[in-house]
This record gives structure tokens, C-alpha cells and sequence, in this order.
DNA sequence: CATACGTCCTGGCTGC
DNA sequence: TGCAGCCAGGACGTAT
């Protein structure tokens, strides 16, 4: 389940590999991967001269700023958007190399290299946005994400006053994208352990302690994360299709009925916006 | 506006 | 052992 440390992993992946080579064609094999264009051959129409200046990344959507390759002096080409949902992965393959069961785009460069969509529960998605517009225009989704969560933007004070007059539970706070961009339903869980909040707390009864403690750990366990390649918690890969070093240290998450790490209480498990949420009922209060 | 919930999808797991 | 049914969840559309 890739998240903002995940994201933040393959983006910078992609930035060693896919930079200033041409794209020269593709191929998509699912078409609902692609959200825009609405045709599949215009998307690949668009990308088709372009070449990735750099990729970069707005919570858990990657966007690759494309260039034109054929001019003297490189013309904003669009952007490249993707977003990898709950199993997608980029990677950076060669072209013979046999395709995986679940690919659903192929995007092919020069010397025979590739950069391969693979998405078992289709539900990533890609989108081509074309020049003079931008990305928010066509990737909607773009326009209701709340700060990065290591932007000066997501400061305490931003938090307070927003969870102050909200009455839902903390957890389902978290995992709203408007709130604060890229945590999901492994990284909240965490982020809750560590700052000692129970998950089901209503946002307007969180203490400013409270809420301090919240800010420091979101950014804290993300920031874990992002240092280890993202695979701290999952079996995620990298655009090389390894995984560099999966930890397994999650402190509660997926870990109902064993014992919290800090006190030996078994963790709990309840359902908060339809999302499996693990806590320490002793740690966290 | 704030919030809740159903929906999309595949494959792994559970329980009969 | 086969197989139906449940579950996982990110974001969005719709309902309240």
C-alpha cells in the first residue's frame, strides 16, 4: 500500500532512471488506467516526443514534467501524472523482459528500455496533461490536498485550528487528504502510537499537547520511512522491482492480539471509516 | 459545509 | 478438497 513514503521512494527512483530520454512509444493494455486523456492513444499520442525533466511528487500522485526532445531549446511539454492507489507500481525494465501478469501500461523509451505500469486491483490511474494547463486542471484531485506534511504549511497551530471544530475521530482525520497530504491507513495508525492518542478520539476534544505530539510523529514516522526506502511496513517495490529492506517494526499495525512493544498489552483492533485500525489501549489514551 | 458510506478491483484467507 | 464469501483499502461520487 503504497503511501508518502513509498511514493516519495519511487519518485526519486524514477528521477536516477527515466530523466531526458525520449518516450518513442507505448502501449496500453488497460484502458481505464487512464484517466485522461479520455482516449488511450491520444495519452500515448501526447507523451510520444516528450522526455521527463523530473519527476516530482504532491502527496501520493507523482507528476513527471515533460519536455520536448526534438527542439533546440525544450518546450514545456505537459506533465506526466500518476498515481499508484492501493498496488501500483513503476518499473524500470527492459522491453523483452516478459510482462507481469498485472501490467497495464507500457511506456517505451530509446535502448530498448521501459517504463512498466503494473497494477494488480486497477485501481491506479495515469494521466497525460497537456501543455498550458495545469496539472490540477485535468488531476482534480490535485486541488483538495491539504499541506505536505514537512511544509511549513502543516504547523501546529494549521492543525489545531483545523481539527477544532471537527467532530469526527482523529484516525478518519488523518486519513482524509485535505487535512494533510500522503498519510495513509498504515502511517496514521502509527503516527497515532507514537504521539499516545487513542484513534477514536474526536478532533475538538485532542489536547494542544496532544496535538503537538501529533504533528512531531506524523512527520517523524513519514521522515522513518522515507529513510529506509519505504518498505518499513510493507513488502513494497522499488522501481528496480526490489525491496530494499522490509522491517516488519510496525508497532501496531497489523498486529491485533500481540503484545504493544512498549507495555506488552495486546493490541487492539476496531473499524473506523470502514479502515482496520490497531492501537494500544494502555500506550495510548 | 461536514460527515458517512458505497463503489471500483483482485487475490489471499477463512470456514464449512 | 473445493468453493463461496469476506476482507484489504485510496479516492471519489452521492446521500444525509
Amino acid at each position: 500500500v503504497p503511501e508518502l513514503p513509498e511514493v516519495e521512494t519511487v519518485r526519486q527512483g524514477l528521477n536516477q532512471v527515466t530523466l531526458s530520454q525520449e518516450v518513442q512509444g507505448g502501449e496500453v493494455l488497460l484502458t481505464r488506467t487512464i484517466a485522461h486523456p479520455e482516449s488511450s492513444s491520444d495519452f500515448l499520442v501526447g507523451l510520444q516526443g516528450t522526455a521527463i525533466a523530473q519527476w516530482h511528487r504532491r502527496g501520493k500522485y507523482l507528476l513527471a514534467e515533460l519536455k520536448g526532445v526534438r527542439r533546440a531549446v525544450p518546450l514545456s511539454a505537459g506533465w506526466l501524472g500518476v498515481h499508484l492507489r492501493m498496488t501500483g507500481q513503476l518499473l524500470w525494465t527492459q522491453q523483452d523482459t516478459s510482462l507481469q501478469k498485472h501490467t497495464r501500461v507500457r511506456l517505451f523509451f530509446a535502448d530498448q528500455r521501459e517504463l512498466r505500469f503494473v497494477d494488480q486491483r486497477t485501481f491506479g490511474q495515469m494521466w497525460w496533461v497537456p501543455p498550458n494547463h495545469a496539472p490540477e486542471e485535468i488531476m482534480t484531485g490535485l486541488k483538495n490536498l491539504g499541506p505536505e506534511p514537512f511544509s511549513e504549511a502543516f504547523s501546529v497551530d494549521y492543525l489545531a485550528k483545523q481539527l477544532r471544530d471537527r467532530r469526527r475521530p482523529i484516525k478518519t482525520a488523518l486519513l482524509d487528504q485535505s487535512l494533510v497530504a500522503g498519510v495513509g491507513n498504515i502511517y496514521a495508525d502509527e503516527a497515532l502510537f507514537l504521539s499516545g492518542v487513542q484513534p477514536q478520539t474526536c478532533c475538538s476534544d485532542l489536547k494542544p499537547e496532544q496535538i503537538e505530539r501529533l504533528a512531531a510523529s506524523i512527520r517523524q514516522v513519514l521522515q522513518a520511512s522515507i529513510e529506509v526506502g519505504g518498505t518499513t511496513f510493507s513488502n513494497f517495490l522499488n522501481v528496480q522491482g526490489l525491496n530494499g529492506n522490509y522491517g516488519g517494526v510496525a508497532n501496531v499495525y497489523n498486529r491485533e492480539g500481540e503484545p504493544c512493544r512498549a507495555c506488552a498489552t495486546p493490541i487492539q483492533r476496531l473499524k473506523l471509516a470502514g479502515r482496520s485500525t490497531h492501537f494500544c489501549p494502555q500506550c495510548q489514551q
